[in-house]
DNA sequence: ATGCCTGCAAATGATTTGCAATGTA
DNA sequence: TACATTGCAAATCATTTGCAGGCAT
């Protein structure tokens, strides 16, 4: 996704465009990652020093709303991402060096075993953390 | 589990039985699904009406800490339960009507596909939501 | 008797809300 | 111009910490 895209998407469901909002589309369009509230307003700050955190807090929850981002709760809080592009069904790894994360198409549920009939699945969640070929690499040299 | 297990497991490791951490165990030792730090606190307060959130606090780190408990994070916050007694390698289905949790021995990781071979894998996690039968069956009479 | 456990109060950290000023459409 | 957006301050909610007294061992 583009920063154009974004904001078109924002403009489209009555969005205003403010310069922040094009700083913030232009953040999360270059993250690979996921991104929590405090990244986001770090790397915002140093743009707008005036800043307050509930501006972040509350373009996060707008954006998420419209389904403009994605939002993730991990174990040590929540973070967020522009939503996969990826219109399949799909899963991701994970990266705990870089947090990039990474679609993959597998899905577990095709092989699934053991799961009692009377049993009604609504929905699932599959995650493959580790560590992604870059952070390998920077890992052996470091030790 | 039974409560005089969790007692002893918790005497072991050098913790003091007080009458408070008996109705605890008694608490998680029965209960079958996940409860928020909330649901102790509550249940807990109707004999104890002096209780303080701190000392279920308190008492959910320690317990998790000594693996007597196991933590999850879910959408909607943190919940507690007593630790799977299943020592094999297991994932969850869990009950969106009851919170009841039940494992199943069956893992995705067997026969995924799609992790590139530079990617290295540290763990996974995979959960299946629905409902189980008993909520079937009463939400079928609800409509 | 020693030292863990508890309740209280206050601190902390994350997130939300009300309001007046400002900027976008 | 009209209304969404912002910054500020304060409120809220979840969780943690310091301290002094009480209880298990």
């Amino acid at each position: 996704m583009t920063v154009e895209e974004m904001l078109r998407d924002m403009s489209v469901r009555g969005l205003r465009i403010t310069e922040q909002r094009r700083t913030l589309s232009k953040l999360f369009v270059d993250a690979e990652g996921y991104l929590t509230p405090k990244d986001v307003y770090e790397y915002m700050n140093k743009s707008y020093p005036g800043l307050s955190f509930d501006t972040v807090y509350r373009n996060l929850r707008v954006l998420h709303e419209l389904g403009i981002l994605e939002q993730f709760v991990f174990e040590d809080g929540i973070k967020f991402r522009v939503r996969c592009q990826d219109d399949h069904h799909h899963h991701h790894l994970i990266c705990l060096g870089c947090d990039r994360i990474e679609p993959i198409r597998y899905c577990p549920m095709t092989g699934v075993e053991g799961i009692p009939d009377d049993f009604e699945v609504v929905r699932h969640k599959f995650e493959v953390f580790g560590y992604c070929s870059q952070c390998r690499r920077e890992g052996e040299s470091d030790g």
